[in-house]
DNA sequence: AATGAATGAGTATTCATTCAT
DNA sequence: AATGAATGAATACTCATTCAT
């Protein structure tokens, strides 16, 4: 996908990437302990290991940093849930597996995907549909995944029932980022992720129209 | 629930929650387009109607707001889903109803929603928990349905599989406000709560251990 | 004339022009030392005896200061030369008079004369035609005194002649406050009036189409 | 004269002087439009044509480059006028010649001679006196005009009046840069030079102690 | 000689909070 | 109880200047 792009004042490109993960890297820990808002473009730049000056030269202002930060969250795990779809596919095995990766990738990230979902709101007008635009294509994975179970005759679903079944999925493994502190005196992250797979897999093969389920 | 203090220097009671009444107010409206970070003191003092002075008078600092706030979102969909709670119950078509209920509450306050959701973050350590806690109060509440479901031999659970349907449940409320931007363009709202519904009871009943599950 | 409006937060108008007056004769201050540009706002703040915060509840931006002074030397140039006008008129004494107040008034303000007139290109494309404005009708002044003189018949001169003898003298008075520096060697204030009174009355009468000129 | 030193790294003298002029032509362009202040070195550097860090390879300071700049407007127009004094001389024609021709390169340059007057006071302490000097030169040139007429027996004044009607000349030229936008209303160049001149004419004969003016 | 990345002091402006009236 | 003027710490962003390559 296209990016929105940030202007930076420096040239060379390969320095621009460099210089923009050393400041993603430090940003993400002080908006994860502090937020965007609490957090100074000095903060910023000192994590980053540079000075404000040189900060400037590769942003042009704090909104920016927010969208690098979102911008790469994203593609870390899109990155992760990419393996998974060109894997052996169309089984539920399959399914479980993707799904059981998002898990566990949401469980890592937790603190990353937390900042974004709190901090999105603060992106202007121009970078939101941006940021959006990734979220759609991370639930269109899972649709992927579900389209191929159901042209392998493992699932029979209607395409809207994908399309809530992905959300679903999708928003079950935020929740985990999200409601941690919940859940966690629950159930562990395996545990929990049993328990979703199963549930959702019984009303999945219960949506059935027909017959024979497998297991 | 005890309610965390918010001190004030106006003594009259009565008058104090008249004030704080027309300063939540004045506030919703202001972090639903701005964002509790983006809006001043100054401003949520002329939207309540009164002068920057007279704010401080009933508050100590600006989080003081943001936690009036939020306790007022709880407070506003507690108590419509206490209703619920309160009718003919034991019921699948009153865990139905809940649910749909529960899911119209969100939709109606949507933006309060995606505000408290969004800046909880600000609250400082003090604050935190009295929120957390009250969401902890409305998951129990569906557990509270689910409970009496399966006291009615409506449903066959374990404690695990309560809970974990009762945080499903309302995640996926809350879904529908966070992500209605997405979700608008598949369905409409009663398209998607008949959708999640059926889901819902299809791997609940699908949970069952034994045969009998009904309809 | 209707002044451009320079937006206070601070309702009380009294209060307002008494906080304004104190900025003003401070930032005069300021600004023949170092300029505009080099003046910064904190210092403005501190030499009309107030806070940062304080010197931004009357104003908008630094601008709104250099706009505030100017308008407020025109208004005392103005002032003084108002008077002249406002005597017996229509001699040539009266003319001379007049030429030399303003002479007197340019060297008493020279200070700020110079700082408006090195720092009027700083104002915004707004505040400008304001400050024009007043030129004008300083220069207006000058005119109003000649065709006085023409009335009373002791000049005869057209409309354009009128016109580029205003100038003229307008401009030499400010040549005064400018060049005081190379002039001040050359001659005292009262000769510089003396001799350039003579020389415009000279080409004054010269201009006259028929014979009996004065003197 | 000579003229103020501004160090250079490079050595080549003949390059400094290129590199001087592409960056005197940028600037005058830049200084024109927004002032000294709102200039950037970094916009000087792209207006000359070459990066920031060569811009500096020839100037010390910000600064120089406004001397430098102010230095080559004055060396412009002595240029033009030293012309006129060259020709043929001593005739009350050859004043005029001359007064036209002032007024003619002060339109022409308008735009330079209103940055120079706007920004001198921005010259540090050392430059300010190279500057004053050489308008110093320039009225000289004009005392010089008359001294010849005198000479030459076509006009009779005391060393005073002189010395006042070159000051007057001069900043009658500076005059039409300053207030173009007022004077233009009312007369073209050409009008307003033939009125100008005509009135210092009438005044210059009407100095004069007795009987034989010319014309 | 030329480049342009790095620096960090400097600056306008905002805004939560206080307190005299 | 209500007001709103005063405060000043805090902060995003700029830009002249340096220096390693």
């Amino acid at each position: 996908m296209m990016k929105r792009e940030v202007k930076a004042s420096v040239k060379d490109e390969r320095l621009v990437q460099k210089r923009r993960d050393q400041m993603i890297k430090g940003a993400v820990q002080l908006f994860k302990q502090k937020g965007f808002h609490r957090t100074t473009t000095r903060e910023i730049a000192k994590a980053a290991g540079f000075s404000i000056g040189t900060l400037y030269e590769y942003i042009r202002t704090k909104e920016d940093v927010l969208y690098l930060v979102c911008d790469s969250i994203y593609d870390h795990v899109s990155e992760r849930l990419q393996q998974d779809l060109e894997r052996k596919q169309g089984t539920l095995e399959s399914l479980r597996q993707g799904i059981a990766n998002f898990f566990h990738v949401m469980d890592e990230m937790q603190a990353e995907v937390l900042v974004m979902y709190q901090e999105v709101k603060s992106l202007s007008k121009d970078a939101l549909p941006y940021v959006l635009k990734k979220e759609m294509e991370m639930v269109g994975m899972f649709e992927t995944l579900l389209q191929k179970c159901i042209e392998n005759h493992q699932l029979s679903l209607t395409e809207t029932q994908i399309q809530i079944i992905a959300h679903n999925i999708f928003v079950q493994g935020q929740m985990w980022g999200f409601r941690r502190w919940a859940l966690r005196k629950l159930y562990t992250l395996d545990e929990y992720i049993e328990l979703q797979t199963e549930f959702l897999l019984a009303g999945l093969t219960k949506f059935q129209p027909k017959g024979e389920q497998n297991e």
